[in-house]
DNA sequence: CTGAAAGCGCTTACAG
DNA sequence: CTGAAAGCGCTTACAG
């Protein structure tokens, strides 16, 4: 490997002069700049950003933890951030945490170790260690699609899981409907607790009693949603619309209809949430709420951005707006 | 930031001693180290990876360049790439390049830079400057999903395209096909070229003269395979089945013929080739051919790894095969 | 087993 | 404008 010094060498000057050169500092003559910027070409040199990093106490590295880079809404963000990441001179150190308390301890460590400049995160976990490390990195930290503790005085950058919920509610109501079920995520899901809050106060707001019995919680693929569209049938023989907390549920939903002979829209209306791509595929046409996932990662990333320059360990956090999707499923109640 | 020499000063030993207990050398007493630990843990030290990886020259980093995470088969891929590398203590920095090739030559210079121990690529392109730059690194480098020009001696990971097309085309002539129109990628690609490759070759082995008007060459999207499907019912009437280069050209296919009345498997027969979940949904249940995709990415980390840690600068390349998954979109021939 | 010293490849005051 | 020197935080022979 060639070093500064045996650019240095070959042409007679000081590694000062030759870092100057490298480094564009004002107090060198051009002409030696020039001649030393040409050696540097001529013998393949490339700096040691490693050396570089460990003087300037800034290694140009950000991380991403995210817990699972095949879930399409986080290769979306992370698209994105490392997109306006890169354009800045950063290099992105990804990790799947796979959900895996100890994968995320274990990432927030190598983070002091590589003195990354900041990062961004989408934890599951955050016990009192994970918060203590999050707190002691002393660097730039980005809250994504989740809000921090409230001890952790930390921006995040997130979508009105709440209000979305509202909107697709709203939008049923608009039809005429009043007897709605809910087909939700896991309990203990963040996204899955909001959407649902806005679920329950759109129907208070009209008035209406929610039945326990038209409220089902599953998981948040399909096939729960197939097996909580049947049981919702049973249960509320009157139902006219079902708000799926994703999409995917959603499709389930759409799936249970479409092997049992029930007309979407004319039988029941169906409505989702997320906006995923399989939603506007021919034999679906889900109506939902979409999220702008790749918005999500590019503001995340230039609030990391602008929290790096700035020299910033906080900064005011970042709530985006959902939008109503209107496809094929939803329609106006007929009596 | 608390450093090697601090917990030497406040144990009043050597910063050597205090190293030594760091990388469990064995020329340290136990009951010193078992010291030097245990004030590290009181104080909070965390060892300067920078400073470390620049004398030891190795940086415990791996690069993964590929052209866009947002494809579920790239971040499959990323997934097992980056679970099998941080088992090992490797942190993987990755790239998407777009296929762009100014941001594929940014990384490729990055990785110099940063002294990354290792890389995987998926190139998109490969001009004589990235094929020194590739060169000059001087790492291991593995090729995933596309097979390096010859004059580059690195190993590869990829499935078997060629063979897959012929399992696509032998199973339609299992069931008495004779008339099979292709829809393709772009001529460029390589994949796709090899998957042409297999029709063109089945349909010579099986003594038919191809069509010239049954083959479509398009883009990758289901707008794209909607177009062709239209296209290739007009130039070929008698056409009873297609070979759809990819799920999402076959999609598309599909929904040309939900849309305009055509049964399928009954009237005509479509398969497809990369197994994308989406094509396993009720609406569609495409008969494909499968890729291992998330073993790809395994096999490309652990070959990697073998290559750095034995210092190995080229391999043997590893060829997955595919598979065939039946499905309902394919017939027997009826006359 | 322990310590002093050199050095990894750079940058950055400080003189001149 | 240029160079000599110190130093970033470590590791690694080399003595003892």
């Amino acid at each position: 490997m060639l070093t500064i010094k045996d650019i240095a060498k070959q042409l007679g000057v000081s590694v000062s002069t030759v870092s100057r050169a490298l480094n564009n500092h004002p107090d060198i003559r051009e002409e030696t700049k020039q001649e030393v910027l040409e050696a540097m070409k001529r013998f393949n040199y490339t700096p040691n950003a490693l050396a570089r990093s460990l003087i300037q106490r800034k290694s140009n590295t950000v991380g991403l933890m995210i817990p699972d880079i095949t879930d399409p809404f986080f290769s979306a963000m992370a698209h994105d951030v490392e997109e306006v990441l890169s354009e800045n001179g950063y290099q992105v150190v990804y990790v799947n945490t796979s959900r895996r308390p100890d994968k995320e301890k274990r990432f927030l460590n190598s983070v002091m170790e590589r003195k990354m400049d900041g990062i961004i995160v989408t934890p599951d976990f955050l016990d009192d260690d994970a918060k203590e490390l999050l707190q002691r990195l002393n660097i730039p930290v980005v809250f994504l699609r989740r809000r921090p503790p409230e001890e952790l005085n930390m921006p995040f950058v997130d979508v009105n899981h709440y209000e979305g919920a509202c909107r697709a509610m709203d939008y049923l109501f608009s039809l005429g409907h009043r007897q709605i079920g809910f087909i939700g995520m896991p309990r203990y899901s963040f996204t899955g607790q909001e959407r649902y809050r806005g679920y329950m106060d759109s129907l208070k707001k009209q008035g209406i009693t929610p039945a326990p019995r038209g409220i089902s919680w599953n998981g948040r693929t399909i096939e729960c949603g197939y097996k909580a569209m049947e049981r919702l049938r049973e249960e509320l023989p009157d139902m006219t619309a079902v708000f799926a907390a994703n999409d995917l549920l959603g499709v389930g939903a759409l799936e249970y209809t479409a092997r049992n002979g029930v007309a979407v829209p004319d039988q029941i209306s169906i409505i989702g949430f997320d906006n995923l791509e399989v939603t506007d595929l021919h034999w679906i046409k889900l109506t939902t709420v979409a999220q702008p996932r790749k918005e999500m990662g590019r503001k995340a990333a230039e609030l990391l951005m602008q929290m790096m320059t700035d020299n910033l360990l906080t900064a005011d956090s970042i709530t985006l707006e959902t939008q109503l999707i209107v496809r094929n499923t939803c329609s106006g109640i007929a009596r």
